[in-house]
DNA sequence: GCCATATGGAAAG
DNA sequence: TTTCCCTATGGCA
């Protein structure tokens, strides 16, 4: 599911089942009719992610500009396009002899040209996933009084990071989310970036957000194994009323910025 | 069947 | 700050 780290996976799959080849692009839901006529039977010649958003380029300089939003999927598989009525709400279809993909729930799903591109990356904050400077990200959050854990999910200030991220990455630092970003040593903030590099570049090889240190897993801490819905192992995300990892105090729960918040009050400060 | 929920974001008020 | 959009799923009548 979404955050940058899916992005970016799924702009390598789709690079390498698609790239070079001429891809028949559809709409078996039909919203995205008009969009799919434009770029069918061009060739794909790469995807590219900034963030969340997903820009896959055909020849011709046209990009379908992707946007999973809360719940939208994306699945690539290997294999032509399965024969037989479309399963679900498909909003668009690539089709290679030997691959195909489906977009099912999309928030956004355009085709539109190098400057809308440009345009999109340009609102964006720098990217832990594209190498970016994180310079103008510690700038931002070293004169704002917002909490750090609302600059953090801000896609202007660091682009890719989401609600499970904030959460482990504010965990991981120890850093009470309530915190405004002023209030954070710059040498923090920068520590909190190089980690979030480290662990999305992971998220973006195995496809699952893991941030438990070893020392910290359930059967090095005695305790059984947990088994987690959302695939990964985390510290703190959507493990409210539940015993910190570390300390044992239950993981507190909140809004912030209409979003759940997740966060231990023992270990972070 | 109905309702709540979800790793997001933009628009409306 | 609230509302709305996009889809699938699991819990509960």
């Amino acid at each position: 599911m979404p955050e940058g780290h899916t992005i970016h996976r799924l702009a390598g799959e789709l690079s390498r089942a698609f790239g070079g080849r001429v891809v028949g692009v559809s709409s078996p839901q039909g919203r995205f009719a008009a969009g799919a006529a434009v770029v069918s039977g061009s060739v794909l010649v790469r995807a590219e992610a900034h963030g969340k958003h997903l820009f896959i380029g055909f020849a011709g300089r046209r990009w379908v500009h992707v946007h999973l939003g809360l719940y939208g999927k994306f699945d690539v598989v290997s294999g032509g396009p399965p024969a037989g009525p479309v399963v679900g709400q498909v909003r668009m279809r690539l089709a290679a002899d030997d691959a195909h993909a489906d977009l099912r729930g999309p928030t956004r799903c355009e085709v539109v040209g190098d400057a809308e591109k440009d345009a999109v990356a340009a609102r964006l904050g720098p990217d832990p996933l594209r190498g970016d400077d994180p310079g103008r990200a510690l700038e931002r959050i070293g004169r704002s009084r917002a909490p750090i854990g609302v600059l953090l999910m801000d896609q202007a200030v660091v682009a890719g990071v989401g609600n499970v991220y904030r959460a482990e990455a504010l965990f991981r630092a120890g850093l009470d989310p309530a915190r405004p970003g002023a209030s954070v040593p710059e040498p923090v903030v920068r520590s909190i970036w190089a980690d979030l590099v480290g662990l999305m570049s992971q998220g973006v090889r195995t496809g699952r957000i893991d941030t438990v240190r070893p020392e910290h897993e359930p059967e090095a801490m005695g305790r059984p194994p947990r088994v987690d819905d959302h695939g990964g192992e985390v510290y703190v995300y959507r493990r409210n009323g539940q015993p910190c990892l570390v300390c044992g105090t239950p993981v507190a729960a909140g809004r912030a910025a209409a979003r759940n918040l997740f966060w231990c009050p023992n270990c972070q400060h």
